[in-house]
DNA sequence: CTTGTCAGTTGCTATCGTACAACTGTTGTG
DNA sequence: CACAACAGTTGTACGATAGCAACTGACAAG
């Protein structure tokens, strides 16, 4: 189990190191969070996070940089500022995945097919018994999800 | 799978955050590197890590400084020298591992006993078909494995 | 023995993440 | 309306990571 679990953070790994040169582990977080759900203001990237709101703010402001964040002042109030991911953010996050999912398929190919079919089974009983009991608010902390 | 997959980087991530006061992700990955094979000097440390030889220098000097890593000079060429993780340095990846096999092993309790089987039967295989491809130079990235 | 190479360190600098405190607007309440 | 509460930003400061350049000491080749 711990193998196969090594394994899998391999997977993850080389797959953000994919953009690791443009983004750090931190902002590639912040983007995962930002593109989840619907609208997000700073206090709430800043708690998701589990960081300072000042934190967050100078963290959006390398983001915006890079283009990859987008700021908007909420319509209902003013203090408030909504980020959203641009496509640019996007198509980053995105390359993550993609090279993720290739990485696994590549890896699943390499079993017979009946193998494969057990292995879904299995790895999706896994996912359902994990999912009762895990994913916490911290499950971003090496960067994961989308 | 990507599932599956969130959910073990979850089990990782919450394992790490044990000793997050303690250590940083970089830390955390050196100690991973030098407790696993012989003896490895400052300049494999660099290399492993993929950073230059100065950075390896001052991680260790961090490392040192809070007592888990031991600086020896190498006893056959004065000018290397051989990093050990000292037994409190050992402690702190024990407690990771530690707490990552108490919560894998939580997870597949709520498995039926067939399930559990029929798991660790794919995810052996998972992790063999893996191992033929994956656990290239930058496994370690984030700090893994023992 | 001199010179070049190698391992490691140190000086300097830059960026990032981080927090706290103080400040500016904005909103809501009395 | 006045004042408190709130969202966000800015000033300031620190530690960690990171690299480059220059240096020291040690080894190797000639």
């Amino acid at each position: 189990m711990l193998v196969a679990s090594r394994a899998l953070i391999g997977v993850a790994v080389r797959s953000i190191a994919v953009v690791e040169d443009e983004l750090t582990l931190v902002q590639y977080r912040a983007l995962v969070l930002l593109v989840s759900p619907g609208q997000q203001n700073v206090s709430d990237l800043a708690e998701a996070l589990g960081v300072h709101p000042s934190t967050a703010t100078r963290l959006c402001d390398r983001l915006v940089a890079k283009g990859l964040v987008h700021r908007a002042t909420s319509t209902e109030s003013r203090r408030e500022i909504n980020l959203t991911v641009t496509p640019a953010g996007r198509a980053m996050l995105r390359s993550v995945t993609a090279r993720r999912r290739k990485e696994i398929t590549r890896i699943v190919e390499r079993l017979p097919a009946v193998e494969r079919t057990r292995l879904r089974a299995a790895f999706h009983a896994f996912a359902e018994a994990a999912g009762e009991i895990a994913l916490p608010d911290d499950a971003w902390k090496l960067g994961w999800s989308p």
